[in-house]
RNA sequence: GGAGACAUAGCUCAAUUGGUUAGAGCGCUGCCCUGUCACGGCAGAGGUUGCGGGUUCGAGCCCCGUUGUCUCCGCCA
């Protein structure tokens, strides 16, 4: 037996017992006489002391001992020295007294301390199993562990069945791109590595599965993001004979499970709801952060005959003048309006106007094309006050959103307004466009998936090539400006599954090269269904309040998709390249 | 595909306007130390300042290029 107990079990209880600890040496305290060493294992620390006069072996080896060591050691639980108890540690009050001392391994000096802040992320990387060590990773780890294990019997609860669903699978290069994975046995032929289960669970609901989950792996090879990762994990779901109200109702209690679990937080459902077009109008974001207000406020109409060539442009062109009110921000230096402005064109405005409330005045190039009338409606509207820092945004409505979405959120930084991250602010995100228009390709993309269903009163928009106006039976939810799920109400009748595809500019020959099999399964009697999917890693980043994703994920590439750890990807020799029938070009 | 920031000892950082032999803490090595828990003391090793080029009497510092990392935009059905 390796251990009679864990290094965060003995207590003043336990004095006088003969134990038996096994775990790494954490700290060496050598005093020439008597050497101490925290003894660390998984669950915490407990202080052993070799006394020569005691067991002169025991302590002539421990002076050889050095940090993260394995070791083993046989001694009594004894009661500290009056005063000498550590209130830091569990095991505070009592220590072993070492008879016994056998090195199970060695450990040469490490490349970073354990106990040091390293900001070095390659070498943490490089050596993911020494950084795992650290208690803040490890707690990390246990964290997923509960929000896996709530999840599951969560579901279970509700008639749920976990069922797998392949990884290697077909490319349909709608969405994001796939990893490709060539074939041995079908020369010039390739899988893709799976980016979501949802063709599967479609076909699991054809299947009259009603009720499937999954905690599935996601490939997606976009560049990464410091919340985004090409490998991710989602809690994945689907019922059947189901509608949009079951789906919400069943994610805000798993949701609320999931952080009285880990967090040990109370969450209010139900959660607040804005549709996309409110989502966007007050906040400019589809994933609003509402842990503080300013809101965007819409002046179009008072500038709609404006002096000020730039608003009355954006206006007659059917676009919007929309404005901000940073509250007592009007000390904002040269370098902060640089960069907002840096950021509003970047986010694809021509450039950022802004007025100063300082002194009674209102500073601004701006401000002398502004008339009487405008500067009251400005003024009422936006509440203005001595101190205020007023930004505007004009042109077409959603870039104007977007950029004053993004304007709020730096702003709230840059004026220290309170994100505190125990402050829960969840939030549903309804009725998305069912499509979106891309310029660049000329042609209309499914804004979440290519099967989200239409909202039903919107059908003959969808038929009449309004697609612009038709809505989504899609939902996403938000966690304090986070997009942590998304789902939607599915098709389910093939013929509304073409219109659609082909909405998308999959003409039939292409519709059926690759999503035969749904249409052919939605011949066969497809239940009404619908579902969603939450991002695990995201969902982890709010609970332990970590900005990087990969310090949820065991482990994770860096933000270029490189394993530094296994050094993948790799060259692979001829003979593999030969036997997936490959050949490299040379690079130019 | 585009933009920005960063790169100095094993780690975390410093180095005034471009100026002597690039420093400190931790870690590492050796010695000392019998109640520490960030143990302490003494001594020591450890550097192609990412790489390449340029400007200069002189470059860690300025310029150009390059590589790597991180962050953002695009992208992420």
């Amino acid at each position: 037996m390796y251990r009679t107990h864990t290094c965060n079990e003995l207590r003043s209880s336990d004095i006088g017992r003969h134990v038996t600890l096994a775990g790494w040496v954490a700290s060496r305290r050598d005093h020439g006489g008597v050497i101490f060493i925290d003894l660390r294992d998984r669950e915490g620390r407990t202080q052993v002391v070799f006394r020569p006069e005691l067991s002169a072996g025991a302590a002539e080896a421990a002076h050889a001992l050095h940090d993260e060591d394995v070791v083993q050691i046989r001694g009594e639980v004894a009661e500290r020295i009056p005063g000498t108890a550590n209130p830091k540690l569990d095991t505070g009050e009592i220590e072993v007294v070492a008879s016994e001392l056998i090195i199970l391994n060695r450990s040469a000096p490490l490349p970073f301390q354990l106990d040091a802040n390293v900001t070095n992320e390659d070498l943490r990387l490089t050596y993911r199993y020494l950084d795992l060590r650290r208690p803040p990773m490890l707690q990390n780890l246990r964290t997923r562990h509960t929000l896996n294990r709530v999840t599951r019997d969560y579901l279970d609860r509700y008639g749920f069945i976990e069922v797998e669903t392949p990884i290697l699978s077909k490319s349909t290069p709608e969405g994001a791109r796939e990893f490709l994975v060539p074939s041995r046995l079908y020369p010039g032929q390739f899988y893709a590595l799976s980016q979501s289960p949802q063709q599967f669970k479609q076909l699991l609901m054809v299947g009259g599965i009603e009720r499937y989950y999954q905690i599935a792996k996601c490939f997606r090879d976009e560049d990464p993001r410091a919340d985004r990762i090409t490998e991710l994990t989602q809690i994945d779901l689907e019922a059947s004979f189901i509608e949009r109200e079951d789906i919400i109702r069943l994610v805000e209690g798993l949701l609320a499970e999931i952080f009285r679990a880990t967090r040990g937080a109370e969450v209010a459902t139900p959660f607040p709801r804005l549709t996309y077009r409110e989502a966007m109008d007050r906040f400019g974001s589809d994933k609003p952060d509402m842990r503080f207000g300013v809101e965007l406020v819409d002046f179009s109409e008072a500038f709609r005959e404006s002096q000020f060539k730039v608003f009355r442009g954006a206006l007659d062109q059917g676009g919007v003048v929309k404005a901000i009110n940073a509250k007592g921000f009007a000390g904002i230096t040269a370098g902060q309006v640089e960069e907002l402005t840096n950021l509003a064109k970047s986010s694809g405005a021509r450039g950022l106007a802004f007025i100063k409330v300082e002194n009674g005045e209102w500073k601004s190039p701006i401000v002398k094309f502004l008339g009487e009338p405008e500067k009251a409606t400005l003024r009422e509207r936006l509440a203005i006050e001595e101190g205020d820092l007023i930004l505007f945004g004009a042109g077409q409505w959603e870039t104007v959103c977007t950029v004053l979405g993004r304007i709020r959120s730096r702003v709230a930084d840059l004026c220290g307004l309170e994100r505190d991250p125990s402050d829960l602010k969840f939030l549903w995100v309804l009725d998305f466009p069912l499509m979106a228009y891309d310029a660049a390709e000329n042609k209309w993309n499914a804004m979440h998936h290519p099967f989200t269903r239409p909202k039903t009163e919107d059908i003959p928009l969808l038929e009449r090539g309004e697609y612009d106006k038709v809505r989504a039976e899609a939902y996403d939810v938000v966690l304090n400006g986070v997009e942590i799920g998304g789902g939607s109400i599915r098709i389910h009748e093939g013929d509304l599954q073409t219109k659609q595809f082909a909405a998308l500019g999959i003409p039939p020959e292409a519709q059926q090269k690759l999503f035969r099999h749904l249409l052919e399964a939605f011949r066969y009697g497809a239940p009404p269904h619908g579902g969603i999917a939450l991002g695990i890693d995201r969902l982890l980043m709010l609970i332990t309040d970590t900005p990087n994703i990969r310090d949820v994920i065991a482990f994770p590439k860096n933000s270029r998709g490189f394993d530094l750890l296994m050094e993948a990807p790799s060259a692979v020799s001829d003979r593999q390249l030969r036997e997936l029938h490959l050949q490299i070009r040379k690079r130019q």
